[in-house]
DNA sequence: CTGAAAGCGCTAACAA
DNA sequence: TTGTTAGCGCTTTCAG
């Protein structure tokens, strides 16, 4: 079978120092000379020697092991948020376990903790919709368990959260929008028990403000964050008379279901009505046509939030705030207002410019 | 912090038992009169208790890990096989390491038998295109560490692999095609790294036999499994005279790609043009129209791969073939031929009836 | 069928 | 600055 392990005595026969001595190095503790340190790294080196995580986290406290749980929103977003977080843990000597769950499922509570505790897990990460369940969270703080939140609802805790600018990129999405020369712009909200939904919209109402435009309730849907709740919404909005010349949907899926629907209206995109949405799911680029939409940075907030959470175990936490700018793409579904030469851009050349890029990028505020 | 550990100590106490028939119990071992199991059940019940993962696999060979190799073919595919992975092995007491790699990293062998020493994994599952890395796989062969290939390119080692029908269920949608009447039906074959692409392409060919229509190399085009090399393929193949009036792409991102090719080519869809996938993944059902694809068991697949592997691991594998079937899914993208009435369906009949709907199911051979 | 003893490879006190 | 001595909680011999 595999080769067999070599052991710290092995080392340290070799470093000619205790076992003790290789501990210290292995783990980075102070107390050893230079030249000390520096002999058993080569006796390591020579030996192939990795420590086993079995006999470090029986005999130590830590098991180097930390969990991602999520409610997989997007299949997009959950692979990303992976990665970052797993490349961060490597790096450092963690291991990730990954733990899909159910937001909804009322005894989420017991299981994470009972999880938590048959894995001994040194700590957490959650994602959306999982960082703004109040219970969960608490449960966790109770427990007294390390964890981070990725883009929980509130900026109460900036030690233990790792934030993006919703507001502000929504706010800007709609004064790009309200740039281009659209006075009634739609807005199709998500669903209701995701936290963000609620900052995404205020987002979107700061740049109807900002831009001079009255919030008219009209314009407003209720969607779910399904394609299919996006289609619904959008068949509402567009019956309006007048009709909206844009329309924000608070995630990409609703967009997309927003787009079929103008399509199956006859609507021209965006000849007769701009479509935005808000993730910048992978389909974004490859729906026809292609669409605007805001960009999260998951990777790095995951990557900033396993930092985070390394530190919390080490015991370095600071209470700094950790946000990371979200970036508005460009792409084709939005155009100038319909007869209207207020837009910046004449009929068509956007399209021309873009068709084959992946979108303009502008970073946001 | 946590609350203190229950030992199997603890357990041997309340049952009036040694330690070791406590572990009998744990481990499912011979040589325990049933009374004496039910007591020490009712003990470890009684106590909550959880034996420790670290000291087992310090004590005994096993680590009850087992890693998930992927090389990303798409995040939904991911996901997929992680949640059938994870089910099995969460169940059988196992966790999963996941661990995307490169498959075109020069070193990737070496990584990998690295990863799985350094973390003692107890065995691996390769997805493609990983699973028909020549190279990796001999290697994992000779270190000796079990291993269950998810789609491999042959059938050479059943009891190490998990298959499902491409090649029948590409020859099953190329005969639908043809039973709505189309008689150039051409082809986008996928990234030629992958082996699956040729398997899908035979299917494709013996579709053609099968219904009695000449394979002709101009209808068929080199893809790369992106959206970009769809639209390019699409390109170059719609601009032939005559023109195919369906097209099948190897993958649903490609069959995006040419739908949105086609739809700027100001061709109908699928008044003018049928086009089908092949995947399901999400993004399949949220284009519009609605794609007719081929949709894979992954999550089954990937709980068969899992079972397999932990059966090998417990050294109790068998010589079977495990093939899980592909399913045709009929949405909106595929319709009879232009001017034709051969098609058993009337222009316009197959939409109405599913527009609503996830689509139309039928069970591939 | 059951139990006693000896580690697995490491870290955590405590000495030196 | 370094080493010594106990275990961590389990599985594995090998005896009963």
């Amino acid at each position: 079978m595999a080769i067999r392990k070599t052991t710290i005595e092995e080392v340290a026969g070799l470093a000619r120092v205790s076992i003790k001595t290789v501990s210290r190095v292995i783990n980075d503790e102070p107390n050893v000379r230079p030249s000390t340190r520096q002999r058993v790294l080569d006796a390591i080196e020579r030996l192939h020697y990795h420590p086993s995580q079995s006999a470090r986290s029986l005999a130590g406290a830590r098991s180097y092991l930390i969990g991602l749980l999520y409610d997989n929103p997007s299949s997009s977003y959950v692979t990303n948020v992976q990665e970052g977080v797993l490349d961060r843990c490597r790096a450092e000597g963690y291991e990730l376990i990954i733990n899909p769950c159910d937001y909804k499922d009322p005894d989420l509570c017991t299981q994470v903790s009972k999880m938590v505790s048959q894995a001994r897990l040194d700590g957490l990460i959650l994602t959306p919709p999982l960082s703004d369940h109040k219970a969960l969270v608490s449960t966790l703080d109770d427990q007294g368990i390390p964890f981070v939140l990725i883009a929980p609802p509130d900026r109460s805790d900036p030690a233990r959260s790792v934030f993006t600018d919703d507001r502000e990129s929504c706010c800007e999405m709609t004064c790009y929008l309200a740039s281009l020369g659209h006075e009634q712009i739609g807005y199709i909200i998500g669903h209701p028990d995701h936290a963000a939904v609620g900052t995404r919209f205020l987002g979107y109402k700061d740049g109807l403000d900002r831009s001079g435009i009255r919030f008219d309730e009209r314009s407003t849907e209720q969607g779910y964050n399904s394609f299919e709740s996006g289609e619904l919404a959008a068949r509402k909005m567009l019956s309006l008379d007048p009709r909206p010349t844009a329309v924000f949907a608070g995630n990409d899926d609703m967009a997309a279901g927003a787009m079929k629907m103008a399509h199956e209206l006859g609507l021209g995109i965006p000849e007769d009505l701009s479509i935005v949405g808000f993730d910048d799911v992978p389909l974004a680029s490859h729906l026809w046509p292609a669409l605007t939409t805001i960009r999260q940075p998951i990777r790095e907030m995951a990557d900033k939030a396993a930092e985070l959470l390394l530190r919390q175990i080490r015991g370095e936490s600071r209470e700094e705030l950790h946000s990371i700018p979200s970036t508005l793409v460009i792409r084709d579904s939005t155009g100038p207002k319909p007869d209207s030469n207020n837009g910046r851009l004449g009929s068509g050349s956007m399209k021309e410019a873009d068709s084959e890029s992946r979108g303009t990028e502008i970073r946001s505020a």
